[in-house]
RNA sequence: GGAGGUGUGGCCGAGCGGUCAAUGGCAGCAGACUGUAAAUCUGCCGGGCAACGCCCUACGGAGGUUCGAAUCCUCCCGCCUCCA
């Protein structure tokens, strides 16, 4: 009856497995007839043909297991949250209307929150031609000037983000303009129950994981997937800020060896991890689980029975 | 053999007589983050301390000049380039 299924979300810096996990508590469910259907909380996975750098599991890894949030748009099309939300919130009730379980796997922590914790994208508006105004305000004016117009435009905003931080203070102006100053709006909550897994390794070994994978992913085709990216898109565009794709076109052009690239991308994946880990750090509610020590799956299986129970 | 250049903190790289424990970047550590979030931003970042100040160790090595050197001189060691 609900629009929201049940929701088992997996969290985790990256390379923990997660959306293995994910898959295989998807198949054990449905061993026991209940549907359940992965939901990725990537911001790089939605991106059409960055595959191989996202490590976007492979249609024979789903092993037939839905999956939404991949594969949704182009990498020149700009997608934020609030478009991960609204995609999010068609998915939700068909999954919901087949009695099934919603499992939400991803390392971006901000996507992960904004769907289990509810983010009132409809409060917090957004308007393209105002924000390109602001942003041409912010790169002539400077963020002083721009911070303190905000200052007093819009005083309460201001008081509540980091007014040294550009996007923060661009996106503090263009809500300011659109609705005003007024508080940020409390978050709406996830209709159902939920339940957060974090998945986390213990460093040194995460370090050779994380190796392991760069290699992989470069053996696997990374650099011909990244030469073929850059002959059809601009390669700044924020998209290829995912990990890889520099790597791989400094290697293309000759800057560097194969080994400085996978070094480097291996590198840049152990302190992105770092950034994860600080954000769920902060996030309350994480049963962590070690995928190098017992049995998760048992425990993941037990804690996606109990949200069915909980229904 | 001759001419020149160069050696700086984990790495890259400024400094070229004092205001230098030494700009900056990277890495690292800690943190923030309600529409770019694999992004963006903040703090710390030689060691010690009774610590808004003091001490020690530091700019290849050893000497020297000077009130004072990473900065000048000498020798030595390493690396690079050019001429033979």
């Amino acid at each position: 009856m609900t629009g929201s299924p049940p929701l088992l979300v997996v969290a985790g810096p990256t390379a923990t497995g997660k959306t293995a996990l994910a898959i295989d508590v998807a198949l054990a469910l449905g061993g026991d007839g209940i549907p359940a259907e992965v939901i990725s909380a990537d911001s790089r996975q939605v991106y059409r043909g960055l595959d191989i750098g996202t490590a976007k599991p492979t249609l024979e890894e789903r092993r037939g297991v839905a999956h939404h949030g991949l594969d949704l748009v182009d990498p020149d099309a700009p997608f934020s949250v609030a478009d991960f939300v609204d995609h999010v919130a068609l998915v939700l009730p068909a999954i919901a209307a087949r009695g099934g379980l919603a499992i939400l796997a991803g390392g971006t922590g901000f996507w992960l929150r904004a769907i289990a914790r509810g983010l009132d994208t409809a409060a917090l508006p957004s308007d393209a031609d105002v924000r390109r105004r602001v942003e041409a305000e912010l790169a002539t004016a400077g963020i002083a000037a721009a911070a303190g117009r905000l200052a007093t435009l819009a005083p309460t905003l201001a008081a509540g983000i980091d007014t040294r931080n550009p996007r923060r203070v661009a996106r503090a102006l263009e809500i300011a303009e659109l609705v005003g100053d007024r508080p940020l709006p409390p978050p709406l909550g996830y209709d159902g129950p939920v339940a957060w897994l974090g998945l986390d390794v213990p460093r040194p070994l995460h370090d050779r994981w994380i190796a392991d994978r760069a290699r992989a992913q470069f053996d696997a085709g990374l650099v011909e997937e990244a030469r073929a990216l850059r002959t059809r898109f601009d390669p700044s565009l924020p998209a290829f800020s995912a990990i890889g794709y520099a790597e791989s076109w400094a290697l293309l052009d000759g800057e560097i060896d194969r080994e400085t690239a996978i070094e480097r991308d291996a590198a840049r994946n152990v302190a992105f991890a770092k950034r994860q880990r600080t954000w769920f750090r902060r996030e309350p509610g994480i049963e962590w689980l070690d995928p190098s020590a017992g049995d998760l799956l048992r425990r993941a299986i037990e804690v996606a029975a109990g949200l069915m129970s909980a229904r």
